[in-house]
This record gives structure tokens, C-alpha cells and sequence, in this order.
DNA sequence: GCCAACGTTGGC
DNA sequence: GCCAACGTTGGC
């Protein structure tokens, strides 16, 4: 028995890895997630999960794309490799303490669902992390209801 | 480029 | 454990 499909939302910069990027490459593993409540998001992703591509600190901010996670969590080679970006000198490699996904291609909207327009949505939404006031988590959970909601605008 | 929001760090 | 200082995120 598997776990019933959940959905989630990942932030990137598209000057540093776009949809049309991911589209090229099919598969990435999301690495450089150094905050706790991303990470924690990550531990609890399952094969086949949705994710929202989003696209942030750019012209449009907004939804570019859908993936897929393609397996569950494990440790981002990146923290132990001093030159890394991401490199962290606290953490072990008997206790590593950032994971990471790897995320799939699927397909690319048909245009870019702006963040502006999401918001104005708030009513038919509900609670959402994305547009919650100073939100700046870069993985966060998306309810089915969202889901289908947000697609339903493309 | 600005700046609000928020996480992390480190002195005490 | 408090909290000021600092760094980062990300919309605008």
C-alpha cells in the first residue's frame, strides 16, 4: 500500500534552473535546501508526488511548470563538498543534516500562473504558504483542492 | 536596488 | 535562554 498522492510547491530561479532547464535534463536532484522547514517537506515526499514549478525573484513570478517526484529523500551530496556553494561544515557524514528529492519533468503550463493572479485568489484557496505574509519558505505543501484549483487556472 | 520578513549565529 | 546583529529570500 502506498501512501495517497500529496502535492507540493518548489521555488526556483529560472536564471539559474527554469522549467525549459528541467525540460532539457528530465530529471534534477534539488539540492542546495538549507532551511529546516524545506528540508523536513522534502523527508516527506513519496515517488509520485506533484510539485508546482515556480518560478521566483524573476519578471513574473508565478507557477511554470508541473514534476514529479522521483524518489524519496536522501542526503545532498553538495553539504560535504567544500567547494560547494551549499558546502556545510557542520554537517557529518554519519548524520547528514540536509536531504534532498529528485524532481521530474512533466510538462511545462501553457503560461506562467503569476503570483499576482494567485493571490487574488485567496478567497477560493484558503490557506496557503505560498502567499502567506512573508512567506519565504522555498518547498512547501499544496492541498489537492489547490492543486486542481491553481491548474484550472492555466 | 530597496527593504520587510524571517532564520541563524553567537555573546552574555 | 535571551536577543542583537547579521545574512538571506524574494516581491516590488
Amino acid at each position: 500500500m502506498s501512501a495517497r498522492k500529496r502535492y507540493w510547491l518548489m521555488k526556483t530561479e529560472p536564471d539559474t534552473f527554469s522549467i525549459d532547464d528541467l525540460a532539457k535534463v528530465k530529471t534534477e536532484p534539488w539540492t542546495g535546501v538549507r532551511n529546516y522547514q524545506a528540508r523536513n517537506h522534502m523527508k516527506e515526499m513519496q515517488v509520485g508526488d506533484g510539485v508546482l514549478f515556480y518560478h521566483s525573484s524573476c519578471e513574473v513570478p508565478g507557477i511554470a511548470g508541473v514534476a514529479t517526484v522521483a524518489n524519496t529523500a536522501y542526503p545532498d551530496p553538495t553539504q560535504f563538498d567544500k567547494n560547494s556553494d551549499y558546502f556545510d561544515a557542520k554537517s557529518a557524514r554519519e548524520q547528514p543534516r540536509w536531504e534532498m528529492v529528485d524532481v521530474s519533468f512533466d510538462r511545462k503550463l501553457k503560461r506562467v500562473i503569476p503570483l499576482e493572479e494567485i493571490k487574488a485568489h485567496a478567497d477560493e484557496l484558503g490557506p496557503f504558504a505560498l502567499t502567506q505574509r512573508g512567506n519565504r519558505l522555498s518547498v512547501l505543501p499544496v492541498s489537492a483542492a489547490q492543486w486542481k484549483f491553481l491548474l484550472s487556472l492555466e
